[in-house]
DNA sequence: TTATAATATGTGCATATGTTCATATACTAA
DNA sequence: TTAGTATATGAACATATGCACATATTATAA
């Protein structure tokens, strides 16, 4: 028998995590670095988008553990670091793929 | 060989879903509708909320065909509308009470 | 040292979000 | 009809969010 209580604190993660993945941008720079490790320019350059804007999604995806940093002079290498999480967007992403 | 390309619009709707999942009362709504179904009232008395409150929350999830709605009388009973969505947060809560 | 490159950070802004309150609507029952 | 009950809706509000801009930080190389 199943244990259906979920206590907030729970909650608040399952919601941390879920938000984490409801944004377009966090979503490619995952589907990205899922691929292969990038550097904060490499990103930029593959979204088209401000280096600053990657920067502060990347910050806020390091916080949550779902990406790792490894720094090379003045670079920055990011790469996932959640298998978990990684395995939900990727499965969710190809399930869209299929349906829609 | 997988195509790894992702257009704009595939992208939305999956951000779109886990936007949906990123709200603690919205997870608590669509896990308490896992169990069972239940009228607007039943699931603002379970959660302590206010009715307006739930009713935004269903009309939301319903727009996203996440839950859907059966009318007797004057009552709407609501349940699960998404069997993968339903799984995937399912599956997120199962493994987080087994990891945190 | 100085100049340059890559990244990080603080601030401001426009927009989005979740809730409450008041009220509207739909339906029932007397 | 009228009163009561369940739900839905619109508006207002405080807060959160994502981005751009300017600038700071860090490290390299000349």
């Amino acid at each position: 028998m199943h244990d259906h209580s979920l206590d907030d604190q729970q909650i608040d993660h399952i919601s941390q995590i879920f938000k984490a993945l409801s944004d377009p941008t966090r979503i490619k720079v995952l589907h990205l670095l899922f691929q292969r490790e990038c550097s904060v320019n490499e990103i930029a350059e593959q979204l088209n988008m401000n280096q600053s804007a990657i920067s502060h999604q990347l910050k806020y995806l390091k916080q949550l553990h779902l990406v790792k940093k490894r720094k090379v002079k003045t670079m920055s290498y990011y790469s996932p670091d959640d298998y978990h999480v990684m395995n939900l967007l990727e499965q969710t992403i190809e399930h869209t793929k299929h349906t829609s």
